[in-house]
DNA sequence: CCCCAAGATGTGTACGTTACCGCATTTGCG
DNA sequence: CGCAAATGCGGTAACGTACACATCTTGGGG
């Protein structure tokens, strides 16, 4: 095995065309063309022999000639909500998503950008409605108001590429999906926690009140952890919308109030917020926003959890792409990996 | 900004094609080709007014009209150790390039593949010529064995593509490169280790003999970022070629002669013959391996760092076929990040 | 002054696929 | 049986680029 040829295709030193595939089966290329794409008009007979030769020989289109010959440019519409909201953790998707705009504009796709309120349901709806307007030809979203975005997704047609990222939703339309995995970020928290404390120690959960999937999810994966590797978790029970000043109060008297803690585990990007609150208390948050990056560099965070947005944004666009030009198939699914960020690898990730 | 509209390229509803080009000049589109491809033949005149209007309205080749054009098939080569060296590391990457290879088999491009014994230089030699037999149109090497591969690729053509992986090689020949830093890869196990023990207590490192650069940097990262967070280093002085049982009993004997040591780093993937070597200690190594991979979910490593291999490969031979197929820029270069891997995000990155 | 080389430019064809047109043949139906 | 509609099939013009070749222009040597 020490030298290998790898084509992926089948062997032949001469792709197999339309024009021999013709010569072979005695028939035009109208006809073998008419029998690749379906379009009928063609006797069973000399459907058969076509479809035999094509299994047999392994045609794959050739994709410059069918780009070219095809002609049209595509324009994909994404949907997702404003870049500055979330503490920012939506500007790197946005940038993810820009770079790969670039690289795909040479193939003649174009890239048409919308965002959101994601406090509001009719912002969010006029953007869908906005982006729709022809020419879309297939749709990149992160499906965060899903009651919104779920029947405006299922009244599409059934073979409109649609691709969810960061957050997967239950629909009857067929979708790809680009996200992580919420619960095992939550357990990978726990993990971490407990490599930089003394076993037994209890560790700190900060819950937050948002109808969030993602930030639920994480905290079980945490407290399913925790219980399995023998630290005891204390929670700090849910406020409704408190606004940011009062909520780091209410977690400096939460931590006031339990000096046992060893570690806390904040599941979002709210970390930042809660540095320097207890002495010596190990912190764990989420995602490489602008005052995460900053603290975990100046030591007031010791770790934090990514979910590699700029990744994510660029991966959704690209099947996208990919489908639309290259035909691959596109229910795929890719789940990131989750990434453990000191400030020794930070850069790597930015 | 709610609305973007993004393409990457100069608006214009149509694209500038040549014959445009050729119609906005007063010429053919021979001559704008012969401007375009500057094979001369042009008057300076007419160079001039060709080359101001490209600028002017950024034209782009189609690379579907293009690559159809053309018409040839590429063929790239990759040359890197044996699969089955360095206890499989090798393999992920070789995993990797199948999988691009696969990726890129659409657009015409087959991969030659042809592994060496990295002991061996005349064994390297001769793959190196094996490749090189045409057809072959660009080469991605891990230069392992610089002083063999230094002269071979510095005989190159000067426009000949090449890119390495793994580890970068000083050369006249100018290449594309994608790796990762193993120096921050060092320091990144410092503070790994840091966090995981006590203030202050001394460090265990691994040392081994062989003339790698990444073993070697690393061990740096690892003792200047230790000296940093005030924890003192104890090495493991340098084996020979030692084989690896009698290698193992050192260690041990290294580490019952040390009992305050509260942590080993082990800088490569030999990381799991040495677990549970001391009781309590915190052991964290290097690279995805078989072997580690058990060790980790077993718990006999605490964490691992690695380098993700497969995308290694994989963005080598993508650089390649960019370059080939769509004339993107090539001596480019890419570090990887830093990956930290527990139990819980482990799946994820295999 | 003519001729030829070299320079400058235009023309034509090929790449493989797509989509449409038109001709022949068959089928359906009153 | 006749006529329209449907079916089966071949032919061909694009798509934009690359390149070989034909054609036309110029200048210098004989």
């Amino acid at each position: 095995m020490a030298r290998g040829r790898i084509t992926g295709r089948n062997e032949a030193l001469a792709p197999l065309t339309i024009k021999e595939l013709a010569r072979l089966a005695g028939v035009s290329i109208g006809t073998v063309d008419r029998v690749l794409h379906q379009r009928g008009r063609v006797s069973a007979e000399n459907t058969a022999k076509i479809e035999g030769l094509i299994a047999e020989r392994g045609y794959k289109a050739n994709v410059f000639a069918s780009r070219l010959s095809a002609g049209r440019a595509y324009t994909v519409g994404v949907l997702m909500p404003r870049s500055e909201q979330d503490f920012g953790y939506w500007s790197a998707i946005e940038k993810g998503i820009r770079r790969m705009a670039t690289e795909l504009a040479p193939f003649q796709l174009t890239v048409h950008y919308q965002g959101f309120d994601r406090y509001d349901g009719a912002d969010c709806a006029r953007a869908f409605a906005e982006l729709l307007r022809p020419p879309c030809d297939a749709l990149a979203l992160a499906p965060i108001l899903n009651r919104v975005l779920g029947p405006l997704v299922d009244a599409l047609p059934p073979d409109f590429p649609v691709v969810f990222f960061d957050t997967d939703m239950k629909c009857e339309h067929p979708h790809g999906f680009v996200g992580q995995d919420p619960f095992l970020g939550g357990q990978l928290a726990a993990r971490l926690l407990a490599l930089a404390v003394p076993a037994g120690l209890p560790l700190g959960l900060v819950r937050f009140e948002e109808d969030d999937q993602h930030l639920f999810q994480r905290a079980l994966g945490f407290e399913s952890r925790c219980s399995a590797l023998g630290h005891p978790v204390i929670a700090l029970p849910q406020t409704f919308a408190a606004p940011v000043e009062e909520r780091r109060l209410e977690v400096a008297r939460f931590l006031l109030t339990h000096p046992q803690l060893a570690g806390l585990f904040v599941p979002n990007a709210n970390v930042g917020e809660y540095a320097r609150l207890g002495p010596g208390l190990r912190l764990v948050g989420y995602d490489l926003t602008d005052p995460n990056v900053q603290a975990l560099r100046e030591g007031r965070i010791d770790m934090l959890i990514s979910q590699r947005p700029e990744t994510m944004g660029a991966e959704a666009l690209r099947l996208l792409g990919r489908h639309l030009l290259f035909h691959e198939a596109l229910p795929a699914s890719i789940t990131l990996p989750l990434d453990v960020v000191l400030p020794e690898n930070l850069e790597g990730l930015l």
